[in-house]
DNA sequence: TCATGTCCATACGCTACCGTATGGATGTCC
DNA sequence: GGACATCCATACGGTAGCGTATGGACATGA
């Protein structure tokens, strides 16, 4: 009876599938939520086909931030490069970065999962090179502004810390933030501010 | 034998005692840190003296959080407070919180430790009311200094994102902030920027 | 058809934590 | 020197997650 029910597909999940849903969990619940089980449950799985594709949890949580790590880079490198070539690419990456970190609900979830994180020796060595590749893309185009070295540095200090910063509070205190149409104003004037 | 070895206090422990041992494990590895038996081994304790003073896990939590708050008001406001009285209160509030959050080791590790809890029915109503005196206190100097209350509404939100992204770095990759004394005209830089 | 490889469910033991129950030690007051 | 309250240790049951062991379903080629 009920044939009509499709069972679910009969095809085989693959590594891909699980480290992509253990990115959701650590996008949506932070790095104790990457937790077999429970991934398990939401793909419809027990742990039997999980411990056949990874070795364990550790495996597991390697994949899915080798998996956001590649998806972060592509994406902000897409970002400068459809940027005018002109003098204004900084402009134009600034004004992108934050304004979709405050009104893209996820944007930035998972460096603000990460952040607790920091010293633990998986996650540690993918936050620095994250954070290495973005503050040298920020300090070039101050550079490329005619800032010097030194003077180029701190400025894409200050323009990194903001953006982490106003990730953590649209994540944590949206009301704060302004919306709308203030959003926008918003924004160009923060990017104003942190222009040379 | 061995009579040398003082037993330990044989004074009894206190509520303020746990909570405060309880504030110490969030700050040093966060909420899931601050759990009955872990805490109770640092005490030298076990949880039959935990529920005599507490409710359950959840009311040391409050009790931990509630610390939290009354301190680091105390501290803002005798920080504010001591600043010169004239037009640079502004500037010596920003140059003391930001040149500690970058210097001392544990600045800001409590927001930074709630953060991934943002939506916590405990930890939500602190962090809404910490940030709210937070940013109506900078809100307030940027209005002293002759801003606008909308400019001085943007500008705050710029400062205190500017903190709490300088307190994750600090933080996650402190390798990439500035030491000894380029640290020093780092932040003087850094304020000046966020000067009107 | 059967042998082999692929993919997975189930069952098991283990650890860490929560909260409860119970009784014991220690002081204080009469 | 009881009686009572204070403060706490121990023992217990319960949950959630990890990792392992084992066997079974299903395909595919010989």
């Amino acid at each position: 009876m009920d044939m009509t029910s499709a069972k679910g597909p009969r095809t085989p999940l693959t590594a891909d599938d699980w480290s992509s849903a253990a990115l959701t969990a650590l996008e949506r619940n932070g790095l104790p939520a990457v937790a077999v089980e429970p991934i398990a449950k939401t793909l419809g799985a027990t742990k039997g086909s999980f411990y056949w594709h990874f070795s364990g949890r550790d495996d597991l949580i390697t994949a899915a931030l080798a998996r956001w790590e590649r998806r972060d880079t592509d994406g902000v490198i897409a970002a400068v490069d459809r940027g005018a070539d002109g003098a204004d690419r900084l402009r134009v990456l600034l004004r992108l970065v934050l304004g979709a970190v405050v009104q893209t609900p996820g944007a930035g979830s998972i460096e603000l999962a990460l952040q607790p994180h920091a010293d633990h020796p998986i996650v540690a060595p993918v936050l620095a090179r994250v954070t290495e590749r973005r503050m040298s893309t920020l300090e070039s185009l101050y550079v490329e502004q005619g800032l010097s070295k030194a003077r180029a540095r701190d400025r894409a200090l200050l323009a990194y810390a903001a953006y982490l910063g106003h990730a953590q509070l649209a994540h944590a205190t949206p009301d704060r933030l302004p919306t709308g149409k203030a959003f926008t104003a918003y924004v160009d004037r923060i990017v104003e501010t942190l222009m040379p």
